[in-house]
DNA sequence: AGTTGCAACAGGGA
DNA sequence: CTCCCTGTTGCAAC
């Protein structure tokens, strides 16, 4: 469940506090987790200095010396603790960095997750994020940009195509929920058949919850790189697990619908399948 | 609807009567049917011999002097016609091979059909031919080899798989019918369910059908190259657009069902989808 | 609920 | 009911 505010606001932690640390070891206790043997992981990284860290859509993008590139995602539900130096570590995680001054981090996986190594020059055949589109809080994120991209994918309907990665990074089934709310899109609403206001009440609506989320730090149920819980909680929430309550707008009963393999929960009044002309 | 067994017998037939020849002309009558230009198409094949004509699975390969290579398909229904000097032409046709001595062939398409001329070098670039899978009648054609297959394709039912021309070449939708029923599988089990007997009877079931058709010259509402049809009739069929009639192994009534876009004629006893204990 | 790849299916065209 | 390609959805697996 952690999507694009979630990660990018641990990865502005991450930038803040391990730029400049070197790696004294890695413990990867998961080789699945890897994309290379452990051996190789781990030779990879030690000695290298961090330089930077960022995020695109649900992945996390530590760089390293020497044109190394750490790409973390972790999965359905994870937590990526920092420890300091002497600090207890966690209980369970399947993943640790260490770093020279006795600090790093440690990553615990409740279903699966990635920690994958590529050097730059190779990131781009990456095969979960050299295809990744556009992050909505990349400056090219225009509205411009998005309409075309709309434009390309006529017959997708709006839930499929927000989810997809390709398309823009970072939304997943939690956000998009209240993103097609504050649009009044119903999810299985073919592209084809929005409006040019539809198509900018669409884009504003990715931007507008996205960026309260981020402001708030992120999920009351997700822990940030220190452990602690982001404010965007049940009360944030327009619609999105919301089944049986009013809608904020309308007052109409709030249902959960089946949206192909997932479920979408949506105001029946403000966001019709059938255009009411 | 030509298929294999089709195929096989014209590719024969021109082998015998055309290797030697030298082709004077050419006529394509459509463009769309070639690779190439038309004029590309007649410098390529005027003035050389033709050295071999063989056949794989649905496509006839007429090698030509000089490492060319004639690549025909004759899509849902064609007549590949002979002609003697002198004799006088079908009324219709879309393409025409003329030799040195006066004879020749022609080719009637009734809906779309393929003339292709490459290179040898080419002809594994060649989209339609490169990837086809192996014909049944190759020395190749093992239980050991389809067995592998098989194993790589677990979640295919039946029917796709064996229509599938990457897979084995040469079944359409005609043989794929007594094929099944030969070895008594319904033809949406997926591979993943058959037990070595089913995989090892699918195998026999294959080349039983396919040799008994070639034997008999091929389907009775097909021509061959010199346009007398063939002896596989409706007799010959056990469950084959028998809907309605009884099955030749039970007597159960046969019965036509939809599988995915086509449909397939199957005797619901000999041919049960869920296994019997 | 996250990711990929495979298989199925629909539509359009040669 | 041939052959191809593209795009979309659904499913199983890591």
């Amino acid at each position: 469940m952690p999507e694009l505010p979630e990660i990018r606001v641990i990865a502005a932690q991450m930038d803040k506090e391990l730029s400049g640390k070197k790696v004294a070891d890695a413990e990867p206790r998961q080789p699945k987790n890897l994309n290379v043997p452990v051996e190789d992981f781990v030779k990879a990284v030690k000695g290298k200095t961090v330089s930077h860290v960022t995020s695109k859509g649900k992945w996390i993008f530590a760089e390293l010396e020497h044109g190394y590139l750490l790409l973390i995602n972790l999965g359905m539900y994870g937590e990526l603790l920092y420890y300091a130096k002497g600090q207890k570590l966690p209980e369970r995680y399947q993943f640790r960095l260490a770093f020279a001054d006795g600090s790093g981090f440690t990553i615990f996986f409740s279903w699966f997750g990635y920690v994958h190594i590529v050097t730059e020059r190779d990131a781009s055949k990456h095969n979960m994020t050299g295809k990744l589109g556009i992050d909505p809080f990349n400056n090219g994120f225009t509205f411009g940009r998005f309409d075309d991209l709309l434009t390309s994918k006529r017959r997708t309907r709006l839930k499929s195509f927000i989810m997809d990665q390709k398309n823009v990074a970072g939304v997943g089934n939690v956000y998009a929920q209240d993103i097609l709310f504050g649009a009044r899109l119903h999810p299985d609403r073919e592209i084809s058949t929005l409006t040019k206001e539809e198509r900018r009440g669409f884009y504003d609506s990715i931007k507008n919850v996205l960026s309260r989320s981020v402001e708030l730090g992120g999920l009351a149920y997700e822990k940030d790189f220190y452990g602690r819980n982001g404010k965007f909680g049940a009360s944030e929430f327009k619609v999105g697990y919301k089944e049986g309550k009013p809608c904020p707008a309308c007052g109409t009963t709030i249902q959960k619908i089946k949206t192909g393999s997932t479920s979408t929960y949506i105001c029946p009044k403000c966001q019709p399948l059938k255009k009411i002309n």
